[in-house]
DNA sequence: GGCCAGGGCCCAC
DNA sequence: GTGGGCCATGGC
């Protein structure tokens, strides 16, 4: 299924630090898991993408994942046309980055472990939890033994402390737990909160300890897709103070502040060269 | 081997 | 509402 988009870079939206269980295969290649499928994607030149699956199940799943129905472009060019010049060097580095619309249960308890850790050790953490409590992928050709879906709210609502704890996750052990419960239970409706406003989310969301403002904002801006959510972590906070001297003006971009403070987060990140 | 990480909690002030 | 210790642990 050949994809043709301006704005669609699978090594930048790999890289952007949104998910964390899009891998390289190789150059150019990726491979990912969501919705409890597996797939595929090769970078084939600046604006072709080949996934590597039906167009059913394209239409059905990845379209949507990959935001593909938004226009990214008009986003890309505002800010280019503009006068901060770190927004224009930002955007165009990152131009090819758009916003998944992630399982809202994955980016809750992903967002939930991110705290206090780099990408990496992130990344190991949530692979061991889904080995763990997620299903093998299984796929029209047969079950995939060697990849894992993100586990469901009543797998981790039923886990134990002990056994998270060997999978690294330290003492965020039982926000894990409490979260998934808070799910499972449906005392907090995830779903909900796809159709509430990002304010409403937001508050539900700190409600559940172990989730503060920052992971309250990663969590509607990359689960409940609540575009104009600014996550405010430290390299953000780093931009904020160093390159605006505090003076950042979130009001010139409401409505799709999130798209923006991923193009500052993968250019600030990437000019440190830090992986 | 020390420092840092897509922070949050809890407690003073 | 702000500022500090403290938290468990990997990655570099």
């Amino acid at each position: 299924m050949i994809i043709n988009n301006e704005n669609l870079d699978i090594k930048q939206i790999a890289e952007s630090g949104q998910c964390f269980r899009m891998n390289a295969l190789e150059d150019n290649k990726y491979r990912t898991v969501a919705y409890g499928r597996y797939i595929e994607l090769t970078q084939i030149d600046e604006t072709t993408v080949d996934f590597s699956c039906t167009e059913e199940e394209f239409n059905e799943i990845w379209k949507d994942y990959f935001d593909l129905s938004y226009d990214y472009k008009r986003i890309v060019d505002r800010l280019l046309s503009g006068k901060d010049e770190f927004l224009k060097k930002s955007a165009d580095f990152g131009k090819g980055i758009r916003i998944l619309r992630q399982e809202p249960f994955e980016a809750l308890i992903s967002f939930i472990i991110s705290q206090n850790k780099n990408i990496p050790a992130i990344k190991t953490c949530i692979e061991g939890i889904c080995r763990e409590y997620g299903e093998p992928v299984k796929t029209p050709q047969g079950i995939m033994n060697e990849y894992y879906t993100f586990p469901t709210p009543e797998a981790l609502a039923f886990a134990n402390r002990e056994d998270l704890r060997k999978l690294k996750t330290g003492y965020r052990d039982e926000y894990i737990i409490q979260a998934a419960r808070a799910v499972y239970e449906g005392e907090l409706d995830l779903q909900a909160l796809v159709e509430s406003s990002h304010e409403v989310a937001v508050e539900a969301l700190m409600r559940l300890k172990g989730v503060g403002m920052k992971v309250a904002n990663c969590v509607s801006l990359f689960g409940l897709h609540h575009i104009e959510a600014f996550p405010v972590d430290v390299w953000i906070k780093k931009i904020l103070d160093d390159v605006y001297d505090g003076k950042f003006d979130l009001n010139l971009y409401s409505g799709y502040a999130g798209i923006v403070q991923q193009y500052m987060f993968y250019y600030i990140r990437s000019a440190q060269l830090i992986g």
